[in-house]
DNA sequence: GTCTAATGTGAGCACTGCTCACGAAACAGA
DNA sequence: TCTGTTTCGTGAGCAGTGCTCACATTAGAC
């Protein structure tokens, strides 16, 4: 049976195994004290040895390569994003669509400045010549699955118009993601979800690599306004609107 | 007087000074050579170097460091993004304003798709540790200038509602690029260009990035499709809409 | 109690950015 | 034209990286 996140670790049977997913353990926990100081880029297994008191070579029997090492950080970040906005977004009402919706973007970017290297790491440029593997997919699309939920959700209460049609190529273009839903959802409300997704990520992203610099003021309250104004226009592009974006 | 990108390069006087424009050049060719097949993090001096018959520690005559050579080829590719959104963007007529800003989102897509690395190292994440220095903010601004440029005019065509109140509070965290604009744009209409441009972006470095992997089909047929679609709801919530997001 | 497999060690390879003392060449001023 | 000053290329060297490998040690299985 092989492991994925979040499924329990078999419980080590003998000392040996227990001393290795110790060490594992370890090697991981420096690894993540060392990606939110100094970035994946300068991700140094040799550091990590060091800090664990154990030559460079030794690491090596418990993770086979650096990127393995990154893989690990890239599910770990993943889980830590999709955990926080879960539990953000479930303490609101139900019915509370529009919340719904702004608690998960709040959520994600709060989640993004209490860890810019993690989310850089998740969500920046690949580091080049890997190819996340497919162990990433499912703590990838914890968000994705929460925006589109709610999405679907204020579909099925009947507050929202019915789907709009789409066109036939369009449709054909997100089959994954359609059959991944069962092919129950409308095209058209995945591609709201997509879009409400891709319009949070990049505004979040915006700031975070600096690229309002020069452009919204600096300091926390104007760039939380200026997010939330932002949100609520997505919002409201996605049907989910109050009525207005001026608050 | 300080060199500009942009500005014409002042005119080598001596034989020296010459060679050394031209030797600077090759460097800066080599690079961009490399930074296009193995990505911002691979870049080497060392390899640069190789490249064009000199020893490693010769470069360091022309180029500060590692970094300054990055700072060159950032400014460079958004040279390159933003004369060639500007290329596409100005070859429609002036009053279609949908289709400029479709124009201008297929023209960013476009040029990061065939400059994948390019567009990783001025829009992932930030090489840890480096500061964007000024030099790179006129060339940066240039994408969205365009989108804002477009929003405006479909302003004072008069063919547009008229620029909605916004709250203060949001109003004033964008006094940088309200003064920016020179005072006279109203906040309405920045906030709108902003939108489009991180919504633009995040569907672009999505698609770049991988996360479309089992979202969407991977085709380019499909892929266009998809990100055509997507930028029209954009385009639709930002007032620019023909009607319908439904082709 | 023996035998095998897992684990830790240190040397080593090839690479990186960057510095520095050293000559050689090119330029500028007298 | 001669002299003095910059500028430039060279190669060695330092500290760091990922990763491999032969070797010793140790712990568990039989």
């Amino acid at each position: 049976m092989r492991q994925t996140a979040g499924m329990p670790i078999d419980a080590p049977r003998t000392a040996r195994e227990r001393a290795r997913a110790e060490i594992t353990a370890e090697i991981l926990d420096t690894a993540r004290i060392h990606l939110a100081r100094d970035g994946a880029a300068a991700l140094s297994l040799r550091a990590v040895a060091r800090d664990l008191g154990m030559v460079s070579s030794a690491v090596y029997r418990y993770v086979p390569n650096r990127d393995a090492l990154l893989t690990m950080l890239i599910i770990d970040a993943y889980d830590g994003l999709g955990g926080a906005v879960e539990t953000s977004e479930g303490a609101v009402a139900r019915t509370d669509y529009l919340d719904r919706f702004l608690a998960t973007c709040h959520a994600v970017r709060t989640w993004a400045i209490a860890h810019p290297q993690e989310y850089a790491l998740i969500y920046g440029s690949p580091v080049p010549g890997y190819a996340a593997p497919e162990d990433t997919i499912g703590p990838a699309s914890r968000v994705p699955v929460v925006l589109i939920t709610i999405i679907v959700d204020l579909q099925s209460s009947g507050r929202a118009p019915r789907p709009a049609p789409v066109d036939a190529g369009v449709a054909a273009s997100i089959a994954p993601i359609s059959d991944f839903a069962g092919g129950q959802v409308p095209p058209d409300l995945l591609l709201r979800g997509m879009a409400s997704w891709s319009g949070l990520f990049g505004a979040v992203s915006f700031e975070l690599y600096g690229h309002l610099h020069n452009v919204v003021a600096e300091g926390t309250a104007a760039r939380t306004a200026y997010f939330d104004h932002q949100m609520r226009r997505v919002a409201e592009g996605l049907g989910l609107g109050s009525g207005t974006v001026a608050r």
